[in-house]
DNA sequence: TCCATAGTTCGAATATAATCGAACTATGGA
DNA sequence: TCCATAGTTCGATTATATTCGAACTATGGA
């Protein structure tokens, strides 16, 4: 079962990060994942787009190191890296969730 | 003596600081002011970097309620606004510096 | 083997951003 | 009044992102 390639956590940068969270589909996107607290598929998220665009912002949050994506089946399981985000930017995403929370 | 309009802290929005702090310059010059600890002229921050590409930087800095610019003189004085992100989306800003203060 | 489902990749159009020189504005000092 | 300094604005160029349809891949079930 292939599976796709994620960052290591000291690839990780800063920028990518915030440049990742400056989209506000990608941004509900997170935030539904936070909620959720658990694995979700891409289509779950209805967010009224195309599956190619909602691919694209997967992609990019994949490739900032805030999303994990497993292949089950058909499916692809994302989850938040929150705990390894933690550890290399600590409060950094824990408050952009807090602050998505409350808004 | 004139003074730029800053946007009130309600009306700044997260996708904004998010992307205002996405970029590589822009980052450096928050990290600078957070460590100075004081306000700081545009020209001060010696970053290679032609002047109008400067000036855009700080603009949008303002536009997303990170900077506040006061004009003394000839002079455009820049300080974080520290306290009032703070209020607005706790813990963000103070994590960002942090990591930045370790990188 | 055939088909449906889930998601990716490709390619092209459009939009937004970065960059920087040149011209401009405002202030203060000589 | 003239000039230097600090920074902004303008305009053009280039680079990067977003968007989405269409074609593609992989898996599992009938």
């Amino acid at each position: 079962m292939r599976q796709i390639k994620h960052p290591n956590i000291d690839q990780i940068e800063l920028t990518d990060i915030m440049y990742a969270l400056s989209d506000p589909t990608r941004l509900e996107i997170v935030a539904r994942l936070a909620h959720a607290g658990r694995k979700m598929t891409c289509g779950e998220f209805d967010l009224n787009r195309p599956k190619s665009s909602m691919s694209h912002h997967f992609k990019i949050l994949r490739a900032a190191g805030l999303v994990e994506t497993l292949i089950e089946g058909t499916e692809h399981m994302n989850a938040l890296r929150v705990d390894e985000i933690e550890q290399k930017f600590p409060g950094v995403l824990a408050s952009v969730l807090k602050a998505l929370a409350s808004s």
